[in-house]
DNA sequence: CGCCAGGGGAGCT
DNA sequence: AGCTCCCCTGGC
C-alpha cells in the first residue's frame, strides 16, 4: 500500500473523464482501474491518495500510467484572464491528468466509442474482456478479466463481435486485428513517431479517422499536442471561440486543454 | 409508440 | 465539401 499526497489529482474527475473505460467508482472514496494486466484498488480523501500496490508496482506501472512526473499547475499559466470560459473550465476540472494507456487499448476503445455514449462503451468494452481476455485473481481476491490482446482476436468473426453489440464497428475490428497480425500496421513503429506521423499511420487504419487517431495520439501515446474535436468540443468551439479557439498559446499541450473542456462541457450545469 | 442523439467514419456524389 | 447510412440502446 502507498499513501502519496498529490495536488491537482482527483480520481473522481478521471473516472469521469472518459479517457479511460475501465477506470470506475467503487463507493465513496474508492476506486479501481484495470490496466496493463493488472487490477488496482485506489482510495482518495483530499489530496491524500492511497494507492493499494506494492511499492514495485507503483513505480513499474502506475506511477507512469498516472502521469504523477508531470505538474499539471503549468497548464494554467498562459491561459488570459479574459478568457472566462477557459479558466472556468480548467478550475471545474482540476485534479484531471492525461493517463498513459495502452496503445492497443486506445485503439480499440475509440473505434468503440464512435456513435457511442460512455455508459455503453464501457458496457462492451468490459463484455469483449469477459469473451477475449484473461480471467485473473487480484491480491484482494477480485475476479477481473484483461483487455484482450491482438493475438486473442485472431480468429473472431465479425459475427461474434456483433454479440458484443458492436454493431458496424465489427468489421472494422476484424480488418485491423488482421492487418496487425500481418504487420501490415506496426504498434511499435507508431512509438517511435512524432505526433503528426502518428496520426497519418492511425488514419490508414480501416474505422479510423481523425477524431479517433487524435484520441488514441493523446491518451495511447501521449502526445500532449493532439487535439480531438468531437461533437461536444465542436459544440463549445462554435459557441465559446467563434473568433477561433487560441491553439498557439498552448502549444505543446493543446490536448491538456481539450480534456478540459471535454469534461467542463459534459458535467458542469451552467 | 416514434424520434433522436450518443466523444464518427466509409463510401458515395 | 457535403451527403447518407451504418448498429444499437436509452431518454423523451
Amino acid at each position: 500500500m502507498i499513501k502519496m499526497i498529490l495536488e491537482n489529482f482527483s480520481l473522481e474527475k478521471i473516472s469521469l473523464s472518459g479517457q479511460c473505460f475501465r477506470f470506475k467508482k467503487l463507493s465513496e472514496n474508492k476506486y479501481c482501474v484495470i490496466a496493463f494486466g493488472e487490477y488496482l484498488e485506489m482510495e482518495q480523501y483530499g489530496n491524500e491518495v492511497i494507492f493499494h500496490c506494492s511499492e514495485k508496482q507503483y513505480h513499474q506501472i502506475w506511477y507512469n500510467y498516472f502521469d504523477l512526473d508531470n505538474d499539471y499547475s503549468q497548464y494554467k499559466q498562459f491561459v488570459p484572464s479574459t478568457d472566462s470560459y477557459l479558466t472556468k473550465a480548467l478550475s471545474f476540472g482540476k485534479g484531471i491528468v492525461i493517463l498513459n494507456q495502452d496503445v492497443w487499448e486506445t485503439i480499440l476503445s475509440f473505434i468503440i466509442s464512435q456513435q457511442n455514449n460512455i455508459k455503453r462503451i464501457q458496457y462492451i468494452i468490459e463484455l469483449l474482456c469477459q469473451k477475449y481476455g484473461d480471467k485473473k485473481t487480484a491480491q484482494n481476491g477480485t475476479i477481473y478479466y484483461t483487455f484482450p490482446t491482438v493475438q486473442s482476436l485472431q480468429f473472431v468473426t465479425e459475427k461474434e463481435l456483433q454479440n458484443c453489440n458492436l454493431g458496424y464497428r465489427s468489421k472494422y475490428i476484424v480488418k485491423i486485428v488482421n492487418d496487425i497480425l500481418q504487420k501490415k500496421f506496426d504498434i511499435d513503429y507508431l512509438k517511435s513517431c512524432n505526433y503528426v506521423q502518428c496520426k497519418i499511420e492511425l488514419m490508414k487504419l480501416y474505422g479510423v479517422g481523425e477524431k479517433v487517431a487524435d484520441c488514441v495520439c493523446l491518451f495511447g501515446l501521449h502526445h500532449l499536442n493532439a487535439f480531438p474535436i468531437d461533437t461536444h468540443i465542436k459544440k463549445v468551439l462554435q459557441k465559446h471561440y467563434a473568433q477561433g479557439f487560441p491553439f498557439a498559446l498552448y502549444a505543446g499541450y493543446e490536448g491538456v486543454m481539450q480534456q478540459y473542456l471535454f469534461y467542463y462541457d459534459l458535467y458542469n450545469k451552467d
